[in-house]
DNA sequence: TCTGGGGTCCTAGGACCC
DNA sequence: TCTGGGGTCCTAGGACCC
């Protein structure tokens, strides 16, 4: 059996752990910029917000239903992530952390176990140790797990947040219960795709031929087909080293200067470069683009992407800042107001097993020099010692006007109790 | 005025190899 | 009239996830 151990509204409830005084009250949490709501307290759904909702077109619903409002904290919701992962791995020694608010447990050789009661503990742990609340579907594959978890999760009074499907009969009446556009797996396009053709819920789906469902949504559908039939078919997957790391942002204003991009891009290089470090990879190519807002109809449009191959395997930030500005140079021009921009890292190889180049190499005091500025960012913080290319006079920020205190991670930021 | 950021997998088609 | 068979690698595009 796989369980499915979701967090509930994950950042709004993170939100919470702090501030009690936020409970029964709506709740949303704000992208970088304080651009769209990527979280919602269920107060906050029960008002009509909905996801990816833009912050400024919801101002007066915010004001009329006196919604909290957040900006992202991801330091805070990325540190409990962890504390619940950790409490949830004491639980099984299988587990697959799914997302930063979710994962699978595998309860094989359980069997004498009862499950509900089991996930009901676990639940309890949760909430004792970290206050977030979860919800908890169990069922024999995964993609079960996943309809059980959304009926946990839908009807916590009948279930109290804990949902097992484990045989036929509940396995049949939950897939006609959920509608297509709700199945794991199936998204925008191929719910309509498969709604125009009458299939409305997760048991018309599982009606289909397989041959059929392979056609139209390649292998991909096809098990999800067969894991929604009961039939175990998705399993673990392996922890693996990245294939692609991206850095990239929206801007709080417009930038018509190429050297505002040229730092931008400089930055997100090197913010790439750490974590490729840390994987202990290095990159072969690289890809860089700028985009004008799309949003606004009214001024010229421009956005385009350049892709590079890398004369050798690099993971030193000076390289990659260098053949990132190089990169930029290609495709920036004048004229245009850019919005977004960023750098992707691809084509990684091992960094201590690296094929070189017979003409040209990356430089070899880079990797002790890397590993000093790793070591020293690590100690007086992200960012201390940077490229003089980079922001060196802390120009650029981001809106973020509602960011809440990082409790759990900074000193000061730690709360006092008066008792 | 203001609309996020980070990933994965699969397929088809083209270029190339012997 | 008829023009092979078996591969790999790369890229672009399309779908999906949170």
């Amino acid at each position: 059996m796989f369980a499915l151990a979701d967090c509930n509204n994950f950042y709004a409830s993170c939100e919470r752990v702090f501030r009690p005084d936020l409970n029964g009250k709506p709740i949303v949490v704000l992208s970088n910029n304080d651009g769209c709501v990527i979280a919602r307290s269920n107060e906050a759904k029960a008002v009509g917000i909905p996801m990816g909702a833009p912050a400024f077109k919801f101002e007066k619903i915010f004001d009329k239903f006196k919604v909290n409002v957040f900006s992202a904290n991801f330091a805070l919701y990325g540190d409990i992530s962890h504390r619940v992962m950790d409490i949830l791995s004491s639980y099984s020694p299988e587990i697959e952390i799914y997302s930063i608010d979710e994962c699978f447990i595998k309860l094989n050789g359980f069997q004498n176990f009862d499950l509900v009661n089991y996930a009901n503990e676990m639940k309890s742990k949760v909430m004792k140790w970290t206050g977030i609340p979860i919800s908890i579907g169990i069922s024999p594959t995964k993609a079960l797990s996943k309809v059980a978890n959304r009926i946990a999760k839908k009807f916590p009074e009948k279930t109290n947040g804990v949902y097992i499907i484990d045989n036929d009969e509940k396995r049949i009446k939950a897939l006609k219960w959920l509608k297509i556009e709700d199945v794991w797996g199936v998204g925008r396009q191929y719910s309509k795709q498969l709604s125009a053709i009458g299939v409305k819920t997760a048991f018309d789906f599982v009606q289909l031929n397989d041959q059929f469902v392979k056609r139209k949504m390649s292998i991909v559908g096809l098990r999800l087909k067969h894991d929604l039939q009961g039939i175990p078919t998705l399993d673990f997957e392996d922890i693996q080293p990245k294939q692609n790391i991206a850095v990239t942002r929206s801007f709080e204003k417009n930038y018509t200067e190429f050297e505002q991009l040229k730092e931008r891009i400089s930055t997100f290089a090197v913010s790439c470069s750490e974590k490729l470090r840390k994987q202990n990879s290095c990159c072969n190519a690289l890809m860089v683009f700028i985009q004008a807002n799309p949003f606004r109809k009214d001024l010229p449009q421009y956005g385009r992407s350049i892709f590079v191959k890398l004369p050798f395997p690099t993971n030193s930030g000076i390289e990659m800042s260098k053949f990132a500005t190089q990169a930029l140079k290609q495709i920036f021009k004048n004229g245009f107001a850019y919005k977004r921009a960023g750098v992707i890292i691809q084509n990684f190889t091992p960094a201590n097993n690296s094929q070189q180049n017979l003409f040209e190499n990356s430089d070899k005091r880079h990797a002790p020099l890397m590993q000093a500025v790793d070591k020293l960012n690590a100690v007086f913080g992200q960012q201390k010692i940077r490229l003089a290319s980079q922001d060196t006079k802390r120009v650029w920020k981001m809106r973020q006007e509602k960011l809440s205190p990082c409790y759990t991670t900074k000193l000061k930021d730690i709360i006092t109790v008066k008792v």
